[in-house]
DNA sequence: CCTCCACAGGAAAAAGTGGGCG
DNA sequence: CGCCCACTTTTTCCTGTGGAGG
């Protein structure tokens, strides 16, 4: 087999980039709304006046990352007109932190990670004074008078929020003086609300932005925008935005997977070496960008994760679904003895079971037969079943299974 | 309308992991 | 090296629940 040459495939894409996640648009569409109540919230700031404490609330893909961007950077550079004022903002992500401890840990991280001179800490080990009163020093030590600190995807840490009782209090308690700190949360759930304990509540929940999800005519609207930059003139015919931003609006009313999806759709369109991108190029692009979701999804799943996936996929290839999760956990303990691998209890496979499940990995049908048969999930694998047996079949662990 | 099955899923205890410190 | 800290994963224990059969 040879090589082809690579060669400029113009005739679709001027410029894909502005299809890529990592993009950044410099204006946002359709968010007018929520930006003039962002930045109306920030507004004590530029008075010199400690900060609210801000909570954003919405689905991904729906410009709150984006929009914090945009209102921050602005109120940076407005600042500087003022002598007696300094906005510093620090970012964390805390996506896979699932602890105050660690959110604390890796702000001291973020601090360190622009010195040169101090090593980052690590994220065990030290008392957990230790990391606040580090922390404090770190804030104390900023040049600036108000200290703005953006915790992205926050409601990882669960019920855990310590770190979002703390942070608010850092100045009245007198950790921290000089520095007026305050808080950005954003979050992707809309119950993290009601976990928080009433004591964070109160502090915290000052102030709340919700950002809807897009509708179609929004989707579309950014999707056209979007799509002037990346695509030539005359490449998309006129059904491919509005499938795209339907599908979107639809699915999950993020601008993010419609903008995917119009990427795909323009991709197929490319090796197939077509001129013109069509509605049928988008309904295949979803069916694609659907099977790749579930099989990275499988692939990440740890060894026991895939045990108990292998459970049920050998049970469905014997006719034996839906099943209850006894005998899966059974099929299951056989699999993992086979191969030498921990063999966990029921009570941890059924959480396997039901995170597959919430995953859309599985399909869990919750049946109750009153009294002699109470109320159980029957697990099976869906119209999924050949992807996920390819999958797990490439798994080296799993393969002397099948 | 009450009971009672068989499970779901929460909570707490226990076991295990990784790093700091003297 | 032994011990401490804090986290994570797993196990153990237990309460809650919807509806068929009484």
């Amino acid at each position: 087999m040879g090589l082809n040459s690579f060669t400029r495939d113009n005739s679709i894409f001027e410029n894909e980039t502005v299809l890529r996640d990592e993009y950044t648009p410099d204006d946002l569409l359709e968010r007018d709304d929520e930006l003039a109540a962002y930045q109306n919230a920030l507004r004590p700031v530029i008075n010199g006046a400690p900060p609210k404490n801000i909570f954003l609330y919405g689905q991904t893909g729906v410009g709150k990352t984006i929009s914090t961007d945009l209102v921050l950077s602005q109120l940076q550079s407005d600042a500087e007109q003022y002598d007696d004022l300094g906005v510093e903002t620090i970012y964390l992500n805390c996506k896979d932190l699932s602890t105050s401890y660690q959110v604390a840990a890796n702000l001291v991280n973020v601090f360190r990670a622009d010195d040169p001179d101090q090593s980052t800490i690590s994220t065990t080990g030290y008392p957990q004074s230790m990391v606040y009163d580090m922390l404090w020093e770190h804030l104390e030590d900023l040049d600036g008078t108000h200290a703005l600190i953006v915790l992205d995807e926050v409601d990882s840490i669960g019920t855990d929020d310590g770190i979002l009782y703390q942070l608010p209090r850092a100045s009245t308690a007198g950790h921290v003086t000089d520095t007026y700190v305050g808080v950005i949360g954003i979050c992707n759930n809309f119950t993290f609300r009601d976990n928080l304990s009433a004591r964070v509540k109160d502090t915290l929940c000052e102030e709340e932005l919700h950002f809807k999800p897009y509708d179609a005519n929004q989707l579309g609207t950014i999707l056209r925008h979007r799509a002037e930059k990346a695509f030539f003139d005359d490449v998309l015919e006129s059904d491919v935005i509005p499938a795209a931003a339907a599908y979107g609006a639809q699915e999950s009313g993020s601008a993010r997977q419609a903008l995917k999806l119009l990427y795909k759709a323009g991709d197929l369109a490319r090796e197939g070496e077509r001129s013109t991108v069509t509605g049928e190029d988008v309904e295949n692009a979803r069916e694609l960008i659907a099977k790749d979701r579930i099989g990275d999804e499988v692939n990440s799943l740890p060894t026991q994760g895939k045990l108990a996936l292998t459970a049920v996929y050998t049970l469905e290839r014997r006719g034996e679904t839906p099943s209850k999760r006894i005998q899966i956990h059974e099929e299951y303990e056989r699999h993992a003895s086979a191969i030498d691998a921990d063999v966990l209890s029921i009570r941890s496979i059924h959480d396997r079971l039901s995170d597959l499940r919430l995953k859309g990995i599985l399909d869990g049908e919750e049946r109750n037969d009153g009294r002699g048969g109470g109320s159980y999930y029957q697990y099976q694998l869906g119209d999924r079943e050949d992807i996920i047996g390819e999958i797990l079949q490439e798994d080296e662990r799993l393969s002397a299974l099948f």
